[in-house]
DNA sequence: CGTTCATTTGACAAAACTCAATGCCTGTGG
DNA sequence: CCACAGGCATTGAGTTTTGTCAAATGAACG
């Protein structure tokens, strides 16, 4: 399942944020410094997973933490009645591994082929005493996390279909702006599916919503996964919240 | 609007959250030490305000953390409907003043007569560079509402109306067993126009689960704020998500 | 004690869910 | 490289749930 790969390579540690005093126009930043990066890069493991690979199941001993560096993951919990609900969708720059008394409080999965450093919860521990500023920045990512939780919480709340999958594709083009693809191109790494559970929706629901959208000249699918994005002023406006 | 409580009093600095580590049964304890709750005492100030007071504006100079020790509080977003959406509501032991980029990301309100220190955030940072064990409280206390705000989302996302109530109920009694009251026995510190907008339902549609819980003999309501527990199982069952 | 606001209740309309069927993509194996 | 199978996604029809509007009741406060 894990291959370790094996030298340096050009991936390193990278945890991304907007940091919480002033910094002009206030959008995300690289928080780790050189001499960061090479502290987790001699404290942890480069790991290797292909896509539906599961990193570490709810419930288990939390041991890890991990920086994703490159593709996408998520998390989920199993509900008594065997449903999945997704709690967070997770990309490069991303810390993932949660954890509550010792036990991981979600199960996390890899749903593209994933590279990430995987951290163990006592060298951080260890670097964190030594190095105060990291401390901070890890505050900075939280806070990060938590306003995008809100926001989650906001959005599924209250909002018809059509302003909630608005909303979803808005945040996709902002927090995973794929490589090699021109802008406003999406390529959705998740399946329907996924995307119904995430913003609270039936799969159907979620279907009919970007038919909507693209009736109203939106956006433009080409295939299940991709997605143009046409006109942004229009999908924001019906997004509503942001 | 703003009386500072004169002397010391019997209020002290405090914050709550479940540890990252393994500590027994997993539940919530204190994590400032008496030495930090010093420090902070002489870096802030300790405010009163009544109900309803606004403590800081979205989108204002934050300036300030808050540590509530008595009284409940909202945080909240208008939107360009005009309509308010919140995020949190907040209770003793709690922080509050979430910022990005140096404005208050939400409305800070209180709900109820409210006493908390008033923390300046310089001092807050100066307090964080001396005492490295304070950050990990912080990241604790971080994680722990980023727990809270991820299983609003999963309540809020997928539920009919009683099951988000049935766990909103749960929530109010864990998080704010009120003093000098019996086991069960809860006030609501908020009106059910908050209460619907949190858990994202129309204010009559919260009227309609309350009563469907008290038909089927889950609880009993005594005036609007004044609920009674009497079958937590049932509660439990209903809620379904923890 | 009366006024005002919050809450509850009822009737109707709108939105989303469920069930069911069809079409399409993907990935596998020949 | 192509064909096939299975799963994923879309579409349609009917049902359920919730939101909306309106009115009545109850509580709180001056």
């Amino acid at each position: 399942m894990k291959d370790d790969v094996s030298p340096a390579g050009r991936y390193r540690p990278s945890i991304f944020a907007a940091p919480f005093r002033k910094t002009g126009d206030g959008s995300a930043v690289e928080l780790l410094s050189v001499a960061e990066q090479d502290a987790l890069i001699d404290a942890s493991r480069l790991v290797s997973v292909r896509r539906n690979t599961v990193l570490y199941p709810e419930g288990g001993t939390a041991e890890f933490v991990y920086n994703i560096v490159s593709g996408v993951a998520e998390t989920y919990q199993l509900l008594a009645s065997g449903q999945k609900r997704i709690t967070a969708f997770l990309f490069p720059r991303d810390l993932m591994g949660l954890s509550l008394n010792g036990t991981y409080v979600a199960t996390g999965q890899s749903l593209t082929a994933l590279t990430a450093y995987r951290i163990p919860l006592d060298a951080l521990e260890a670097i964190l005493e030594r190095d105060p500023r990291l401390d901070l920045s890890l505050l900075c990512k939280l806070c990060h996390e938590l306003r995008r939780s809100q926001h989650h919480a906001l959005t599924v709340g209250k909002n018809d279909a059509v302003a909630r999958i608005a909303s979803f594709l808005l945040w996709i083009e902002h927090a995973y702006a794929l490589p090699e693809r021109a802008a406003g191109e999406l390529a959705l790494p998740m399946a329907r599916h996924d995307v119904a559970d995430y913003v609270g929706l039936s799969v159907e629901s979620v279907s009919r919503a970007l038919h909507a959208l693209e009736t109203q000249g939106v956006i433009r699918r080409k295939g299940p996964r991709l997605i143009t994005l046409l006109d942004m002023a229009a999908l924001r406006e019906l997004a509503g919240t942001q």
